[in-house]
DNA sequence: GTATATGCAAAGGTTTTGCACAGCC
DNA sequence: GGCTGTGCAAAACCTTTGCATATAC
């Protein structure tokens, strides 16, 4: 029983910087090599990334990009739909939009990292909703816990 | 069927001032006006509160307590088992720990709060758990959603 | 050419830390 | 009296904003 990622790259959702290039060009914005960088940066990522990652990294591929530009980037991504925030132990993470499915779950002692599959999710999406007709958006938080290793080393 | 405010203040679990004290001098430390203060503002609050607003109604009642000071008073709270911490969208907020079986449901629209019961909390747990094996705390980061309200509007 | 993006610098906000003094036990 | 706790000030972060300059289209 695997535990760590759950890999789900679902065939032919896969975005691509072209596609990316298309969205931001249907709403006459630019794409400019930091810009490029950026979302290179979180495309390659499997999951979420900090903001402060994604700066990091950037400036190391491409030196001088701004902290700012990084930020100013990542509104208008999430703005036309690309990318999405979640959030986390440590604060706000982005993560690609078509990875949305993914309900993260994050050990608290360990840091390990698992997601519910859809059909979990929609589970539990159900059963909440039963609660004053609240429509919940299971992805935008993490859930916090302890991983069956760390759940058995505590007990 | 209201929404709002679940006001579960369980019978006989309250908490009060003069345990807090106890648990305190159990553990060596002591208990000061400024840490009556900020435990009086942690008790007179139902649900979460954030520590900036601790910090700003405490000044309010004795002037010149330090935003530090309610910092450190809240890490040694929550080291003692008196509070927890759960995060909301604005970040970390904190509550007392015997109203942990409160499960935040927050309208991303209206804002809007509530919280789901001990049973419906259970039933949630069980179904996450048949993934993996993974424990889930569910306190600790709140759900994210429309209530249904606003869910009416937006459809 | 022109509107959009970027870098820079500064400001804003929250939280942490070091240190000398105050005060609880 | 001694150890714990506090205020103050500064620093450490992260994030936002204004503005002049650069650049994608």
């Amino acid at each position: 029983m695997q535990v760590q990622r759950p890999g789900r790259t679902l065939p032919g959702v896969e975005l691509t910087t072209d596609q990316v290039l298309d969205t931001l060009r249907a709403r006459g914005l630019r794409m400019t090599p930091q810009r490029q960088a950026i979302v290179g940066e979180i495309l390659r990522t499997e999951g979420h990334i900090a903001p402060q990652v994604i700066a990091r990294r950037v400036s190391q591929r491409m030196p001088g990009v701004n902290p700012s530009t990084v930020y100013r980037t990542l509104d208008l991504l999430e703005e036309a739909g690309i990318v999405s925030h979640a959030h986390l132990e440590g604060g706000a993470e982005y993560h690609k939009a078509d990875e949305e499915d993914h309900i993260h779950l994050v050990c608290a002692n360990c840091g390990r990292q698992d997601g519910l599959f859809q059909e979990e999710a929609d589970r539990l999406k159900r059963l909440i909703q039963r609660h004053n007709g609240f429509h919940p958006d299971l992805y935008h938080f993490a859930i916090s816990g302890l991983c069956a290793d760390c759940a058995r080393k505590a007990s």
